[in-house]
DNA sequence: CTAATCATTTAGGCTAGCCTAAAATAGTGA
DNA sequence: TCACTATTTTAGGCTAGCCTAAATGATTAG
């Protein structure tokens, strides 16, 4: 009696994997660590190691998986975690544009929603924002068919000498951050003026803004590009 | 060492019980049997029991609930299912009118998505949709404080004699259906005239409508009132 | 090249919510 | 009233996803 007994999995939970997984596995899509799962989960590194291997055993497996060596996204875990990432940005397009969420608010609430919805949600919601590409934190939103245009901007954490920039994009959670940059002016396609010292960036939008102090540890939230 | 240990529910599977309660126990908030419930939520009676005696002994309780006696909802537990019931009501009607659903799929949606809103979003949408007072298909919908108004109307299948009458409200649950008395124009507030033979109604709504043949078994997803 | 450290996996447990089968209770007709 | 039937509850099991503690594997410093 061999054991290949069918095991369910739980659409949401696995989400989440999936989804980590892009994010961490970055654009060259790298393989990812337990702790790294489990640290940006927020669950035990076993946890992680319990779920890798069910998703690596599955019928049609969402991973590729090698005992110590971390994890993958296979093919049909690429093509679901980025369908779950375009309905993220769908709804969180959604909520900012038609119900007027704070900016701050809407990662939160979509975060919730994205596991629940159907193809038809999201196509309604696609058709009433005319198809967007981006959402309103500068994230490109991708396709139907999974593609989507590479990012063309660096992390503000990069930033070599001082200048000025544009905001590409902004991470999206870290709410209060989200709040302090938009309270500030800087939100995505804001030009950038960047003063590097030691220990923090300084940064000044437009002109009537005051210019904000941001620690380096929170650089990375930022992306932006050269203008031009 | 007492057994008060801290026992915790799924929020999702408590609401669908007390939506449930709420929906069976009728107007006049009759208890329910564990049989009936069972039916509609399509699990097993004893896991009926089993939730029921949860539902019971949280620290406040849902229920009021004794053996063979059947369930009533008690103060908090009708709270909330109000609550729930409101959170449905709004979203069937937002993908209504907002995201133009066809009136026939927006229960399921509805039905996915009514858990896992916040306040936040509800408040959002009641305040996009003009804080209605009726959903798409006729029924009240709840107020913030619970409060309801109470329905005018009878169900269809307890027409005595031929006559016109206006169509109050046809229930959610029946996809088909739904989109058959659409086929017809029978939508709420329209004006139907009613035949009664032994087996089935005859109804017509309008002038360029055909009538329609309906099996007295489907008659109760209907609520009329007099027209006047 | 070996020992210490760090990362990862295995083993064993827990809870929620469902199930089935068996036991108990309530309701009813003779 | 008593037995029969239908309803409801109890008892015992299962799975998913999490946990902790212990064991194993990989890596690195001396």
């Amino acid at each position: 009696m061999p054991s290949n007994r069918q095991v369910n999995i739980n659409t949401e939970s696995v989400d989440n994997y999936l989804k980590a997984i892009l994010a961490l596995g970055g654009p060259e899509e790298q393989s990812v660590s337990s702790t790294a799962l489990a640290q940006r989960l927020g669950v035990a590194p076993a946890s992680v190691t319990n779920m890798l291997q069910k998703l690596a055993s599955a019928r049609s497996p969402f991973v590729e998986y090698e005992k110590h060596r971390g994890v993958r996204l296979s093919p049909e875990g690429k093509r679901r975690a980025l369908e779950v990432l375009r309905h993220h940005r769908l709804i969180e397009t959604f909520l900012y544009e038609i119900l007027d969420f704070p900016i701050e608010e809407v990662h939160d609430e979509a975060e919730r929603l994205e596991h629940f919805i159907l193809e038809r949600f999201e196509e309604r919601i696609a058709a009433k924002l005319g198809h967007p590409k981006i959402d309103p934190h500068g994230h490109c939103i991708p396709a139907l068919d999974g593609r989507m245009s590479k990012q063309d901007s660096a992390p503000l954490i990069d930033v070599e000498k001082d200048g000025e920039f544009v905001v590409d994009s902004i991470s999206d959670r870290d709410a209060k951050l989200l709040k302090t940059l938009k309270a500030h002016s800087i939100t995505p396609g804001a030009h950038l003026r960047v003063t590097k010292s030691p220990h923090e960036l300084v940064l000044r939008a437009g002109k009537g803004s005051k210019p904000l102090h941001l620690a380096l540890s929170a650089a990375g939230a930022v992306r932006i590009r050269s203008t031009n």
